[in-house]
RNA sequence: GGCCCCGUAGUUCAAUGGAUAGAAUAGAAGUUUCCUAAACUUUAGAUCCAGGUUCGAUUCCUGGCGGGGCUACCA
C-alpha cells in the first residue's frame, strides 16, 4: 500500500475508533499540498468537521495528532483553516527515491487482462486524409497505448468506408476522365489521385446542376436530375450486382487508395492489428434487427420499414431498415459491433473514437445494443472529440481550406530541421541520424499540439504554432529529456544506494510530481484523455529545469550529487514511458 | 422549434466541489567565464451575465446572452 492510501486508511481508522463513524472513501481527499504553505500532503478535513462536531482547526489537529502517531513517515503537520497539511521525513523521499532508481520495473506496464477494442481511423477511401484525422489516430492510438500500459489487452481496429455512393464518384470521374492514369505513371500518392478524381466528379456535377438550376430547374430536383448523380447512382447499383468490370475498378482504386493511407500512417506512427471492411459488414445487422423485431423491441410501418422507438429514453424515432429492404448506417453499426464480440468472445469494451457530431448516433447505438440484450452493451463507449477549427474558421473541402495530413507532417518536420541547424549542436550526428530526429521532433510536435488538448474539446489549429518548438510543446519535453540524458553521460556511474540526507525543496517537488506518475496515467486511461500525459509531462519537465537551474548535479559531492543524479535518471525515465504513451519518440541528444 | 456540447488573461490551453484560478504565447525587464539558453528569473494581464445549492462554485442546478453540433428512407 502506498503513503497516500495508508493516510487515508489510518484518518478513517481514526474517526471509527474515535466517534464510531465509517467515512466514505470518495470523502478522504489527498492531494498535494500547495507550494505556498507548509507540508508534501494535505488532507481537506471538512468532511470530518461534522462528524466532529467541532470548529475545522480542532479537527485538524486532532487527525494531525493522530496520523503523526500511527504513521513514521510523517514528521510534522500544520493546519490552515481547513486543511491539514502533512510533513514527510526526508528519510521517507530518500527512500522512495531510492526504490525507483534502483529497481528498473517500477515503470513497466500492467498485467494485460480484460481485452478490449479500440476503433480510429476509419476514412473513406475517395479522398486523402486531412488534419481531422490526425487528431482522430493520435488520440485513437495513444489511447489505445495507455489502455495497453494500464492492464487493457488492446486491439487496435478501423472500419474502412470502402464502398458507397462516395467512392463511385471518384470511380466514375476517372473512368470519363483519367485516361487510363495510374499513381506509377503520374507519381502521384494512389490516395491524392482517387481524391484528385472526387473532386472533379464535383465539379462537373455541380456545373451540371447550375446549368439544369439555370434552365428553370428547382435545386433539389436538379441536384436528382444532373446526368452525373444518376451514372453514379447506376454504378453503385452495379457494383451491389457484383459487376466485373466495376469491381474491379473499384478494387484498383482502393489499392491506390490503400497504398498512400499506409505510407500515410507509417509516418505518423500507428498501426492497427485488425482491419474490418464495410463492404464485408454493410449487410450485416439485418438479421439482428429482423430478430428483434420479431421480439416487439422494433416496430414496422406501414410501407415496411423498421424502426426502433426511444421516446422512452428522451430520443426519439430511429429507420433501421427502408422501405426497400436495404439497410442504413445504424444497422451496419448494429451487426459490427455483434460481429466483433464473435470474433472476440473474451471482449469487455469498444472504445469508438470518432467525431462529436456523432454523439447522438452513438448514443442511440449503445441504447439499440441494450435493448437487444448484449450484455457488454453498457461498457461501449464514443470517445467523442471535438473538432479542429483553423484561424480561417472550419475546414471545408469545398473551399479548398483543408490541411492535408501529409503536407502537414512535410511542413513540421521541416521547421523542426531549420530550428535545429539553426541552434547547430548537431555537429557529431550523421545524416541519417540528423535527419531520423528532425522527423523525431517534428511529428513529436505535431501529436503534442493536438494531443494536449482535452480531447472532448473543439479546439483551434494555429499552422504557426503547431511548429514552434518554444513553450508548452512536444519538443520542450524532449530537450528536457536529453538534457537528463546529456548529464547522465558525462556522470557515469553513481551510488544509487542513496545515503541519508536533505533534499531542497525543488528537489522534493519534483520526486512527489513523479510519483504521480501511476495514478495519473491509470486515470488518464480510464477517462480515455492523452491531454493529462501532455499536460504531466510539461509539469515534470518544467520542475526539471527549474531544479536544474537551481541546483549543480555533476559538481555536488556525495550523497547529494547521487540523489541529484538519481532524480534526473527517474525524471528521463518517467518522460520517456509518458510521451511513448502518446506515441511520442524522445532523443538522446538535441 | 426540439435535443446535445462549449463560453477562463490580447491569444491558445489548465484547474476529481477546496486554500491567493495555473501555464504557454504575445508585451516589458533580466540571467551564459558554470552539467544542453529548444532553458531559467521578474513583471503586467482572465472565470459571459443574473440567481440558487454548499463551510467552500470556473466546476453542480435554474434562467438569460454568445458560439458550435445533431435533428435525412446520407455515410
Amino acid at each position: 500500500m502506498n503513503l497516500i492510501d495508508q493516510i487515508k486508511q489510518s484518518a478513517a481508522n481514526f474517526l471509527k475508533r474515535e466517534f464510531n463513524h465509517d467515512i466514505a472513501s470518495d470523502q478522504l481527499q489527498i492531494d498535494a499540498t500547495r507550494k505556498e504553505f507548509k507540508g508534501d500532503y494535505t488532507l481537506v478535513v471538512f468532511p470530518f468537521v461534522k462528524v466532529m462536531r467541532t470548529r475545522p482547526e480542532d479537527a485538524g489537529e486532532k487527525i494531525g495528532a493522530y496520523l503523526k502517531a500511527q504513521i513514521d513517515d510523517i514528521d510534522g503537520y500544520n493546519v490552515i483553516k481547513g486543511f491539514l497539511n502533512l510533513e514527510l521525513s526526508p528519510a521517507f523521499w530518500i527512500k522512495t527515491l531510492a526504490e525507483k532508481v534502483s529497481s528498473n520495473n517500477w515503470l513497466e506496464p500492467a498485467k494485460q487482462e480484460e481485452t478490449i477494442l479500440v476503433e480510429y481511423s476509419s476514412p473513406n477511401t475517395n479522398k486523402p486524409l486531412h488534419l481531422g484525422h490526425l487528431r482522430n489516430n493520435f488520440l485513437g492510438y495513444a489511447v489505445s497505448l495507455m489502455n495497453a500500459y494500464t492492464g487493457k489487452r488492446v486491439v487496435k481496429i478501423q472500419i474502412i468506408n470502402d464502398r458507397g455512393v462516395h467512392i463511385c464518384k471518384s470511380m466514375l470521374a476517372w473512368k470519363m476522365h483519367g485516361k487510363g492514369e495510374t499513381p506509377s505513371d503520374t507519381d502521384t500518392k494512389g490516395d491524392k489521385l482517387v481524391g484528385k478524381y472526387y473532386v472533379l466528379f464535383d465539379q462537373h456535377y455541380r456545373a451540371q446542376v447550375a446549368k439544369l438550376v439555370n434552365d428553370g430547374m428547382s435545386e433539389e430536383q436538379a441536384n436528382k436530375e444532373a446526368p452525373l448523380q444518376k451514372q453514379v447512382q447506376e454504378m453503385l447499383l452495379q457494383w451491389e450486382q457484383g459487376d466485373p468490370e466495376v469491381v474491379d475498378l473499384w478494387k484498383k482504386m482502393n489499392g491506390w487508395v490503400y497504398e498512400g493511407f499506409d505510407a500515410t500512417y507509417e509516418r505518423m506512427g500507428v498501426e492497427f492489428d485488425h482491419l474490418y471492411y464495410e463492404s464485408d459488414t454493410y449487410s450485416k445487422g439485418k438479421d439482428i434487427v429482423l430478430r428483434g423485431l420479431e421480439k416487439g423491441i422494433f416496430f414496422k410501418k406501414d410501407d415496411g420499414s423498421v424502426w426502433v422507438d426511444l421516446s422512452e429514453d428522451g430520443l426519439d424515432q430511429k429507420l433501421l431498415i427502408r422501405a426497400d429492404g436495404t439497410t442504413v448506417y445504424m444497422t451496419q453499426d448494429i451487426g459490427t459491433a455483434v460481429q466483433r464480440y464473435e470474433d472476440y468472445p473474451d471482449l469487455k469494451q469498444i472504445i469508438y473514437t470518432v467525431g462529436d457530431e456523432q454523439d447522438y448516433h452513438f448514443k442511440v447505438l449503445f441504447l439499440i445494443l441494450e435493448k437487444l440484450g448484449y450484455a457488454w452493451a453498457p461498457a461501449c463507449r464514443h470517445l467523442s472529440y471535438g473538432m479542429v477549427d483553423l484561424p480561417s474558421g472550419k475546414m471545408k473541402s469545398r473551399e479548398g481550406t483543408v490541411v492535408d495530413a501529409d503536407d502537414l507532417m512535410e511542413e513540421v518536420v521541416a521547421a523542426a530541421k531549420a530550428s535545429s541547424e539553426e541552434k547547430g549542436k548537431l555537429d557529431e550526428m550523421s545524416d541519417e541520424e540528423q535527419e531520423a530526429l528532425f522527423e523525431m521532433l517534428g511529428i513529436g510536435a505535431l501529436k503534442f499540439y493536438l494531443l494536449r488538448v482535452d480531447p472532448r474539446k473543439r479546439m483551434m489549429f494555429n499552422p504557426e504554432e503547431s511548429v514552434s518548438l518554444n513553450g508548452d510543446t512536444g519538443p520542450f519535453v524532449q530537450y528536457t529529456y536529453a538534457r537528463c540524458k546529456a548529464v547522465l553521460r558525462k556522470a557515469g556511474n553513481y551510488q544509487k544506494q542513496l545515503e541519508s540526507t536533505s533534499l531542497e525543496d525543488k528537489e522534493r517537488g519534483l520526486l512527489k510530481a513523479l510519483m504521480d506518475f501511476r495514478p495519473m496515467a491509470d486515470a488518464a486511461a480510464a477517462e480515455m484523455n492523452p491531454s493529462a500525459i501532455a499536460n504531466y509531462c510539461l509539469d515534470i519537465a518544467k520542475l526539471y529545469n527549474q531544479f536544474y537551474h537551481d541546483h549543480p548535479i555533476l559538481k555536488a559531492e556525495g550523497a547529494v550529487r547521487d540523489v541529484r543524479l538519481a532524480l534526473t535518471e527517474i525524471t528521463a525515465d518517467t518522460l520517456r514511458t509518458a510521451m511513448g504513451l502518446l506515441s511520442i519518440g524522445v532523443p538522446e541528444r538535441m
